[in-house]
DNA sequence: AACCCACGCAACCGCAACTTC
DNA sequence: TGAAGTTGCGGTTGCGTGGGT
């Protein structure tokens, strides 16, 4: 085999821990310009001073345009279970079955609900061994989980209905590793009021739309051409423009992009970058459907009820 | 109000597989 | 053909958050 295992990054030189906003943004920006042909020299060519493997997961885990994010629904965890038992521990694969899940979140969904679920299950019908059994010559454990138990507290049952979420497994085209390439129509099954999430997601799945460099454009309707602008930052040449964003706080998109902060952000970055008035002096956000979430945004402020951190970005710009 | 603990999740680590030369 | 380089994957860890006491 080939052996050779490259120290992945001189670890003195580069940055860990939470991305800053303005690495996200760099991060997001060259990808979305140049692709990403070579994760290793990406960092340097990006300007980030964080190892390419590091920027690698970020783009795939969470910043990737087609990335869905927020509770798994019933269907998907089922699915999940399923594939499970097939797969083993495979989590790359049982991610390419599922749209927009990455195999970090899988795993983690896995590590933290679906064992404990599974075993809780499984200890109502046989003792169990080991929740962790290697799958691939478990056959035992049948599907005795489509019952949901009522314990999965995140389940949001109003949701599945709308999951029919085609149950095939469906192929991907070869391009981006281990991602689902689609605009993933699943999304917006997530029905029902405005959520952060999906206007997060809204302006990622813009930036797909630009993102071509592998052919994975997920189409996108509509976007203005303001928006060109927005992701077409010089890398390299406006040092306070990144510091801009590292004082602007969180652009953590976590689970929910629920942080109304990053709403406020965001609207900040349109109007530092010019982007806003087409209509007056007006701010208008990239996304239409920002609209709503700066309405609740504005009535909402500092109540922030998502459990998710928001990680206290050392105000400490990468260049 | 303060402390403790369990939980969830983003990120890191190290190995294996794959690709290139 | 084999060595070197790169990417992908799975396991694990660190730490913020929220709930309980």
């Amino acid at each position: 085999m080939g052996k050779g295992r490259a120290p992945c990054c001189d670890k003195e030189k580069v940055k860990r821990g939470p991305w800053s906003p303005s690495e996200d943004f760099r991060l997001i920006s060259f990808i979305n310009k140049h692709g990403h042909h070579n994760w290793r020299a990406l960092p340097k060519q990006a300007g980030l001073l964080r190892c390419g493997k590091s920027c690698r997961l970020r783009w795939i885990n969470y910043l990737r345009p087609d990335v869905k994010r927020g509770n798994f629904t019933k269907d998907e965890e089922d699915k999940i279970i399923r594939l499970h038992e097939t797969f083993g521990n495979k989590w790359s694969k049982i991610a390419s079955h599922l749209p927009g899940r990455t195999d970090n979140e899988i795993k983690n969904m896995w590590n933290t609900h679906l064992k404990k679920r599974l075993a809780s299950e499984n200890g109502m019908t046989h003792k169990k061994d080991e929740p962790e059994e290697s799958p691939m010559d478990s056959s035992s454990s049948s599907s005795c989980i489509s019952s949901s138990s009522g314990k999965a507290q995140d389940f949001k049952t109003d949701q599945l209905s709308n999951h029919g979420n085609s149950s095939s497994p469906f192929e991907e085209p070869e391009g981006l590793p281990s991602s689902s390439i689609t605009s993933n129509p699943t999304t917006s099954g997530q029905v029902g009021v405005p959520n952060p999430e999906h206007l997060a997601g809204s302006l990622f799945n813009f930036i797909g739309g630009h993102y071509d460099a592998n052919n994975n454009i997920s189409e996108e309707v509509n976007k203005p051409d303001i928006l060109d602008t927005a992701f077409n930052i010089p890398l390299e040449s406006d040092l306070e423009f990144w510091d801009m964003l590292d004082s602007l706080g969180p652009f953590q998109s976590d689970g929910n992009f629920g942080e109304i902060e990053n709403n406020k952000w965001l609207l900040y970055l349109e109007d530092e970058l010019g982007l806003e008035s087409k209509n007056g002096g007006e701010a208008e956000p990239l996304v239409p459907e920002m609209n709503d979430l700066v309405l609740k945004a504005e009535g909402e402020m500092g109540t922030s009820h998502y459990h998710n951190r928001v990680q206290p970005y050392e105000s400490n710009p990468t260049q």
